[in-house]
DNA sequence: ATGAAAGCGCTAACAC
DNA sequence: GTGTTAGCGCTTTCAT
């Protein structure tokens, strides 16, 4: 392994010398750079970021933690958190919890062993006191974990009223809504909300069904889907995630029903999984890029010392499919 | 920010001994370990774990590189790889080139700064010359990249002959083949061969349309599936990628084509797209998880200085739909 | 403009 | 068993 001190030697300056060339700082004369970058080139010289990171206290990493990546709206998430830190020079480390309160514990220790400079927590642990005692940056994405912690999300009430304003365009008379585990504290619950308020303030009747807790296989889905339709055969509009909404389209048409006629769906997320069935379902598209932006931005701000306040919100969309 | 030595100062020993009870290495009396672990909690003491990876010239860290993490496969295949190192208390940083070669390279870069101890490479760069002069421990996965380089894939000849075999136990009579851009080396270009030549030999006509490069949009997809059809119009059997395959579905739907009796489709790959539409499309299945484990075995033996010879390979399955 | 030297926080060889 | 000490490879202040 070649160090600084080598490409010193070899063109006859001081290790400084050699630091001050590498990361374009201070004044060096020209020549002595033609030197020193003549020595790096020969020796073929990279630098140790890892030392470079334990002088400066500083990783330029950032950690991410999402429930799962094999999930199409998390994988969307991670995407775009990438990208925007890519954009940053930050490197992700990810971590997906399952769910599972051990994993994120185990990763909120590498946080405090200062891997990484900050955190981006997207993940629903129920043991929210984990995060009591920590010095770095966080923010949390989509998700309430306490007063400490600046939340980025999408305006999920601006989304319960736009699924109530498409749902409201057609004759229903009994809407469901197929909703997370009640333990999941998150802000993505006020869509269901604002809709099942709006809806019933024009007499329409609103149900609720409960997805289990950690349960991510499609066919877990399905079975909410028909459990749906088994206890509310009188349905006839549907609200849920994407992956929720779908299998209940699935479901509604092997039983002949019809979108919108016979029943109205709107899918909450509007990833993929609403463009490729056989039919685009109608969706509030949450603006994960945009988001994740943001997320990343104010991470950063925290990590260069900045004080932030927030909570930051970004407004959905709809997106007009056919299903309602 | 509290250090060793102040632990040690705390506890009236030396560094060196706190750094023995921290790695629970050689031998420590009770007494002073005792006394160690009071002082570390008094003073609410965390290893710096960058100092650490210095002094070991270890992160334990590999980086993971993708075409994307939205992709429904990709996804998969990421969640199966965290946690895969997860187990092995491996760190996973996260790029996704989105078939930008610039991406990667500056991906490569960091690796051959020493931030990870390895990289599985998952991605299609064109620009193969990048992993010349590496000496960090590279696998690939599904992706042929030089021969120093051992690769990981699921068994896509085997996967073929699923395939045809799907396809023979209907009457067809011209397959469509949707492949990737000829540009991308990828061991999984086997499985097109080998189900043509199965099918040929059957007097079954073959032709092949190709996907644009770089081309990640669901509207992509729709696109050259609508192409297809119009090439083509006697097309009878499709093969393609999932999303390739649920595309066609969704035109050959609205053009009131029934599966399995109008048009016949296998998708390669498996992954929850083949689930989620109003009917499950017949696919191969690739083992995601056990490819990832693999993997994950493969770069650590190498870190660890095993020899290790390649290429390795897993048999896909094949998951019944009602499309062939 | 360049160099000497101290430090970032930890590990490990060696001496006691 | 425990302490001393010399690294790991880079950055940065302070002289010159």
């Amino acid at each position: 392994m070649v160090r600084i001190k080598d490409v010193a030697k070899a063109a006859g300056v001081a290790p400084s010398t050699v630091s001050l060339v590498l990361n374009k700082k201070g004044y060096v004369s020209v020549a002595t750079r033609k030197k020193v970058e003549a020595a790096m080139a020969e020796l073929n010289y990279i630098p140790s970021e890892v030392a470079r990171n334990l002088s400066l206290s500083r990783t330029n990493t950032i950690g991410v933690v999402m429930p799962s990546a094999a999930h199409p709206f998390f994988g969307e998430v991670i995407e775009a958190l990438e990208a925007a830190l890519y954009e940053q020079h930050y490197k992700m480390v990810l971590c997906c919890t399952h769910d599972n309160g051990e994993t994120e514990r185990n990763f909120v220790d590498m946080l405090k062993r200062r891997t990484m400079d900050g955190i981006i927590m997207g993940a629903h642990s129920l043991d929210v006191s984990l995060y009591d005692n920590i010095k770095q940056p966080i923010v949390a994405f989509d998700r309430f974990i306490n007063n400490d912690i600046p939340i980025i999300h999408c305006d999920h009430e601006y989304g319960g009223r736009l699924a109530a304003e498409a749902f409201l365009q057609h004759k229903c008379h009994h809407l469901v809504e197929i909703i997370g585990h009640h333990a999941v504290k998150s802000p993505a619950n006020a869509y269901h909300r604002v809709c099942a308020e709006l809806l019933q303030a024009h007499g329409i009747k609103v149900d609720t069904i409960e997805r289990p807790w950690n349960e991510v296989s499609y066919q877990s889905f399905l079975t909410v889907a028909n459990r749906l339709f088994t206890v509310y055969p009188d349905v006839d509009a549907i609200l849920g995630s994407d992956l929720s909404v779908s299998a209940c389209l699935q479901v509604a048409k092997s039983k002949g029903l019809r979108a919108p006629q016979d029943i109205r769906m709107v899918a909450y997320d509007g990833t993929l999984v609403t463009q490729m069935g056989l039919e685009p379902i109608t969706a509030i598209r949450q603006p994960v890029r945009d988001l994740a932006k943001l997320a990343v931005q104010k991470v950063i701000e925290r990590i260069e010392g900045k004080e932030i306040d927030g909570p930051w919100m970004i407004k959905p969309q709809l997106l007009r499919g056919t299903t309602c």
